[in-house]
DNA sequence: CGTACGTTTGACTCTGTTCAATTGCCGTGG
DNA sequence: CCACGGCAATTGAACAGAGTCAAACGTACG
C-alpha cells in the first residue's frame, strides 16, 4: 500500500497518480513525469466552502483538482455572483491570473476537495526543458478557451430547458472521462448556482428539472439526477458544433 | 520611406510596426525583437467578408490582426451563428485550435484587413530560447481567457441595455488602446451581429440603441457611434469587477 | 434608377423573472 | 427519539423583458 492515496509518498509523484492520464503529465516519458513531480511543492486539502484562491490576490500557482469539486465565479458590480465554470478532477484552475498576476475571479470549494499546487515560474521553467510538457501545458489553456466559447454559445442562444440539458450532459461526459457512472451522478452544486452557471434564476432551474422529470428524461432527487437515456438527450441537445458539416453552408457564405 | 507600411521590407519587420507596444514583441529587447520577426512567414491580406480561417480546418498557425476588423463564431445546431467575438488590430486569433489542432470556430473580416500569421510550431520553439517571449504569449492566452469571463458575465447577468452600453465601452477602450477616439467611432459589425455577441436579437438591439440615443447617452447613426459621457457610461455600467472592494464581502460569506 | 440589404418601429406573444407560499431535508439540541 | 430551526427546493400566479412577425424606411451598389 506504498502508493495509496493518502500516503505521504504519493502526495507528490504524479507517476502512480490516477489522474496522471488526465492531467498535466498526459504524453510525458517516466523520466520526465519524475522531473514535474518536482515542480507540484504542495499538496493541500480545502473543506467543502473554504476558498482555493480569491479574487484580487497575487497570483503564484496554479491549481489541479485532485479529488472533490470546485466553482469559480465573478461578481457583478451590485454584488450578484456569477459563476463562470465547474471544476472537477483533473482540470486546472488559475488560468485567467497569468495575464495580470492577480487573480480576477474565486475558486471555492463545493465539497472537501485535494488540490495539487503547481508554481508557475517552476512550470515555464520546466516547459523549456520539456518542450512536450510546455505544449500539452498550451493545449490545457486553448481547450479552457474552447470551454469558454462554447459556454458563451449556451448562453447566447438556447432556452432554459436545452441550457440544462447541456450543462447535464457536459457533467456526465466528464464524469464518464472519470471513470464513474455518466447516467447517474451527484450535483454539488445548488440551484443558484447552476442558475448563475446557465443565467437563469434559480426557480426557472427547478422547474427545468421538474419538466425534464414528467417528460421521463431524467430522475431527479434533490442533488442526485439520472439521465435515461443520454444518446437521446444528445441527439435533441447537440452540445457540438459539427465543424466539417459545417464547411458547405460556410462555402455559400463567402 | 524604407519603413512605409506596404514596403516589401516592413512586412516582416516587428521593430517598425506601430502595434509594436500592443502585440507579440511586447517587453522583449531589440534583438529578441528581430529574433520573432523571423518567425512571421507571412503576411496577408483578407478582404471584407472573406475567412482567416475556417472551423474545422487543421491548425498551423496564429494570426495577429495587423489592421481591420475580425469577428470569430461558431454555430449552433441548427445553424444559427453565434458571435464568440470581435477583434482588432494587436489581438491575436487562433488559440482556441491549439487544444485540438483543429480550428473550432470561424473567423471573418468585417472590414478589409491585414494579419501576421505566425506558426505556431516555430513560436514555440522561439519561447524556449527567448523565455520573456514564452512568458508573454502566456500572458496573451490567459487574458484571452479573462476577457471570455467577462463575455460570460455579460451573457448571463445583464439586461439588453447594459450588455450594449458594455459593449460599448469595451469597443471604446480598445480603440483608446490604439490611439483612436474612444469617444467616436465606427461599428463594423451588423446589428444581428452584435445581437448575436450580445445575445439579443437584432431588434432589441435596435432599440436599445434608440433609447440610449433618446436618453441622450449616445448619437447613432448607422454604424458610427459617439458616447456623449463616457465616464457616466461606466459609473452606471461598471464592466470591471472591482476585486479589492469584493474582499470585504467575501470574508463575510466564509 | 431599382433592387437588396440593413435598420427602425409597432403590436402581439411567450419565456423567464419576481414575489410569495409551501414542502422537504438535514443537523442540532432538548 | 422526536421537535425544532434553517436552508434548499418546489410550485403557483402575476408581471416584465425580450422574441416574433410584419410593415416601412433608408442607404449602398450594381
Amino acid at each position: 500500500m506504498l502508493q495509496n492515496s493518502n500516503s505521504p509518498r504519493s502526495r507528490t509523484n504524479c507517476y502512480s497518480c490516477g489522474l496522471r492520464e488526465l492531467c498535466l503529465p498526459v504524453g510525458l516519458e517516466e523520466e520526465e513525469i519524475s522531473a514535474i513531480d518536482f515542480l507540484i511543492n504542495r499538496w493541500s486539502k480545502v473543506k467543502r466552502g473554504g476558498y482555493l484562491y480569491r479574487a484580487g490576490t497575487n497570483f503564484q500557482s496554479l491549481y489541479i483538482v485532485r479529488s472533490g469539486f470546485f466553482k469559480t465565479y465573478v461578481l457583478h458590480e451590485d454584488g450578484r455572483e456569477q459563476v463562470t465554470g465547474f471544476h472537477m478532477p483533473g482540470e486546472m484552475l488559475g488560468l485567467e491570473a497569468i495575464s495580470t498576476n492577480v487573480h480576477t475571479c474565486h475558486a471555492v470549494a463545493l465539497e472537501n476537495s485535494e488540490t495539487c499546487e503547481i508554481p508557475f515560474s517552476k512550470l515555464e521553467e520546466a516547459g523549456r526543458i520539456i518542450p512536450s510538457l510546455m505544449h500539452h501545458f498550451h493545449k490545457i489553456m486553448s481547450s479552457e478557451i474552447v470551454h469558454n466559447h462554447e459556454a458563451i454559445a449556451l448562453l447566447g442562444g438556447m432556452k432554459a430547458k436545452e441550457r440544462l440539458i447541456n450543462l447535464l450532459l457536459n457533467l456526465s461526459d466528464r464524469y464518464a472521462k472519470l471513470g464513474y457512472s455518466s447516467s447517474k451522478f451527484s450535483l454539488f452544486m445548488t440551484r443558484e448556482e447552476i442558475g448563475s452557471y446557465l443565467g437563469l434564476k434559480l426557480e426557472t432551474v427547478s422547474r427545468a428539472f421538474s419538466r425534464l422529470q414528467k417528460d421521463g428524461l431524467i430522475k431527479i432527487n434533490s442533488k442526485i439526477v439520472q439521465l435515461n437515456n443520454i444518446s437521446w438527450l444528445k441527439q435533441r441537445n447537440q452540445n457540438n458544433y459539427p465543424a466539417i458539416k459545417d464547411m458547405n453552408e460556410d462555402a455559400k457564405l463567402q
